[in-house]
DNA sequence: CCGACGCATTGAGCTAAATCAACAAGGGCG
DNA sequence: CGCCCTTGTTGATTTAGCTCAATGCGTCGG
């Protein structure tokens, strides 16, 4: 674990008193269950901007819930150049895809000071047993990962760059809309190169989808404040996928 | 379920003696652990050539082992263009996407006569809380499944067609050799088309790529047979990643 | 054996996005 | 306050891969 994370020692772990406890890891579990589950994060950790939670290699100690702020994850190709595999926010979960070799993929940094539970792999496993509603929680996580990606590969394999930014704009528009955030406007939390990489285009592109969106009035952008102006508008957009229609 | 789909009486399945045995879920378990996996799988199911398996929004009843044949599973964007998200051969997991949501996300369709056992997954999830290394093992194929995922992510993002392509047979080269076939010499189940899907490409595209490896003298191809000529060639074209290298 | 159909190949031209380049706009810090 | 450095924007040009089109090949059925 890199040396810039700190251990918050003072406050005492709860689930059941998390802000994002309907969106993360114990959904459904009852007051009990939630308890066992809480007994499992020793101390939270913070994450200053810019830090790494874990790298590419580290062995696997955690699976960590992001309590505040903003992760992005990326991988490196043997050339090195990075590809970002997505950006987590509150609730969501880091680290499944280490326990495929009991070593982290990717890299894990914080786009902004942030706070993370860390749910140590080997004891959550054991408390899973125990708690069948825990390992059912935890295997849908995965698995709604897997149709994610799935989704990242139709807009890689199928849309244009317009497309690409609508559908990644109202992804996050979506995910802060659940967290009780307003879905219209916001603030991006990774420059228009992170963009770029998560979404397989140049940071260039991004700047003209930004201005061609701006230019339908769906959307308005100063830097990296966002206002949706025509959400229905920014649907149509993506449902029309690019690739010439054959019929 | 596809009505194509027709079940297999006559033998009763056993993982014990199945060819696939350590490359499939019960990897690492013991007799005893098989033996009770065996229980869940009432009988094997054989799907023809171009039948499907499942589709999309049909509701979660098993997961699928492949016992032998090979499948594709696709989605589908808005306008109805197909995106192939995997290839699936022997020992490999059909129907993981679903648990998210209790339904299949995506269409599986068999390539060739093919043959899968099927995991009722209320029943899977059961024994898996009994058997902690099953349990383990649905876990790190789920993962495996998401770093696979994040992969293909890498080489939509960050490949140009000729190293998705080298890529593509290099994965294939690999997995059957895993399964004791030659990572030489093995024959195609796909189009072009369904590659080019696959990889984010038009299949002319494909076609080029494939005139462009046997001018390297990098593979032999004729139709759908594949002869691999040099294959530290080939690794070195996908290692090279495109995007004019900034060093 | 022949025709038809689906699949694969190859060529020619077009276009969306990359590349290269110049400049603007914040924002943190001395 | 002004300077520097990072980040974002916009323009000009290039290019990889798409589109359209013609042709080849293999196999399946009659």
């Amino acid at each position: 674990m890199s040396s810039q994370v700190l251990h918050v020692h003072a406050l005492k772990t709860a689930c059941s008193n998390c802000s994002v406890l309907e969106l993360c890891l114990p959904i459904g579990l009852t007051g009990g269950e939630v308890e066992r589950l809480d007994t499992l994060i020793a101390q939270r950790v913070k994450v200053k901007k810019g830090a790494a939670l874990y790298r590419t290699g580290d062995p696997l100690r955690s699976l960590y819930a992001v309590r505040l702020g903003f992760f992005k994850t990326s991988i490196l190709s043997t050339d090195g150049r990075e590809q970002i595999t997505g950006f987590q926010m509150q609730g969501e979960m880091l680290g499944l895809d280490a326990i495929s070799t009991d070593h982290y993929a990717c890299t894990a940094i914080a786009l902004e000071d942030s706070e993370v539970c860390p749910l140590p792999f080997t004891l959550l496993e054991k408390l899973a047993r125990d708690l069948p509603s825990l390992q059912h929680n935890l295997n849908k996580l995965m698995s709604r990962e897997i149709v994610r990606d799935h989704s990242m590969l139709l807009l890689m394999g199928n849309m244009n760059a317009d497309e690409r930014l609508a559908a990644f704009l109202l992804n996050l528009s979506q995910r802060l809309n659940m967290r009780g955030y307003s879905s219209r406007e916001f603030v991006l939390r990774m420059s228009r190169e992170a963009i770029g990489s998560y979404l397989g285009l140049r940071l260039e592109t991004i700047c003209r989808g930004i201005a061609h969106l701006r230019e339908e009035e769906l959307v308005d952008m100063h830097g990296r404040n966002v206002t949706i102006l025509d959400l229905s508008g920014l649907k149509q957009k993506v449902a029309g996928c690019h690739r010439h229609s054959e019929q």
